[in-house]
DNA sequence: AACTTTGTACAGAAAAAACTGAACGTACTG
DNA sequence: CAGTACGTTCAGTTTTTTCTGTACAAAGTT
């Protein structure tokens, strides 16, 4: 029984598991593999390292790392005497949660607040205006409280991703069970 | 100008934006569309219904229409003589919130916490066996300490899904801005 | 300045996902 | 019990996404 081999063994089971996982928050699963590797590699690495670890194109790694910058989860360093470009997983998970959900959250609030904004002006406009069908009227109020609903929604989940920013979510539910 | 079809623009503007959005989640266009669509029509629709407005197939609106169910975004309403099956959508996105990240992260959660503490275990055996390099040794050691790691941020998350579930969260984050 | 080395853009190939129509099973209707 | 209406399964098609190799630009080396 060969240690080192059933250590590889079981890290790439613990690799998939958490590739599997951030599948399921619309990650492809090679982008998780080579996050999951970065998270047990450790060393920072380059791109083509990845490409050999992982058997992938370097066109690949290039644009998975890329991917993973953008969502916080990896980071570039750097290191003296090196051309290559050296990049690290991000080892805190509360970050990576508190990062990729206000990055991704932040993104849709904004935007339906502004649509739900607009339309509800529109609609309200249309409703006072005198010359208009009496059915489509009340439809049209109808949709404007679905809207202000929707409005007073985004606006609580804004909160929420604020108290993840400010981490004030961990008084609330802290890192540590025994805490509190 | 008419008001109805005003109405009809502004309505599909904020659909599309729905759908966009819902996206950023891992639901397809298609889907979220259909939810949109739901989401403004006042009364329960039969697949027939779906299928005209979104001018689709009904077996694409069979399977949209299951999937948002599983996500409980969408429900099966019983309406006396008619024999077609009747869908609303859930209109209370703070209970769709809710929902849907609950039945989505407590499956990863299991699935991860379930990995991490059976390689933890045979980690741990390794590096507790006379006869393995030290080398091997102390890889293993800091693969478990990331283990560990991320067990704790597995069972963090549970507990936030937990405040979810139980509406907990609205006690740290009020609903309404103004209360508290 | 010529030559390397490195990362990325881009176009095309491969793989995956979404979508459809036909066929089927079940349950209601007369 | 035959006939019809309905939802779903399944195989095949279309569309979208992912992945790769080549080409190229930028920066470093000699």
């Amino acid at each position: 029984m060969d240690g080192k081999e059933q250590l590889e063994r079981v890290r790439e089971r613990v690799i998939e598991t958490i590739a599997k996982n951030m599948n399921l928050y619309g990650i492809t699963d090679s982008i998780g593999r080579l996050y999951g590797m970065l998270y047990f590699h450790n060393h920072p690495m380059t791109l083509d390292e990845m490409k050999e670890e992982l058997g992938m194109s370097k066109t690949s790694m290039s644009t998975s790392v890329r991917t993973l910058m953008d969502l916080k989860m990896v980071e570039k360093v750097w290191k003296k005497g090196t051309r290559k470009d050296l990049y690290q997983a991000e080892e805190d998970w509360y970050q990576t949660f508190i990062d990729f959900f206000s990055i991704k959250w932040r993104a849709g609030i904004s935007m339906n607040i502004a649509a739900m904004t607009k339309s509800i002006l529109e609609l309200e406009r249309l409703t006072n205006s005198e010359e208009i069908d009496e059915e489509v009227r009340s439809a049209a109020k109808i949709d404007i409280t679905k809207m202000k609903a929707a409005l007073s929604y985004y606006e609580w989940l804004n909160r929420l991703v604020d108290s993840f920013e400010s981490e004030e979510i961990f008084d609330f539910i802290p890192k540590n069970k025994d805490e509190l």
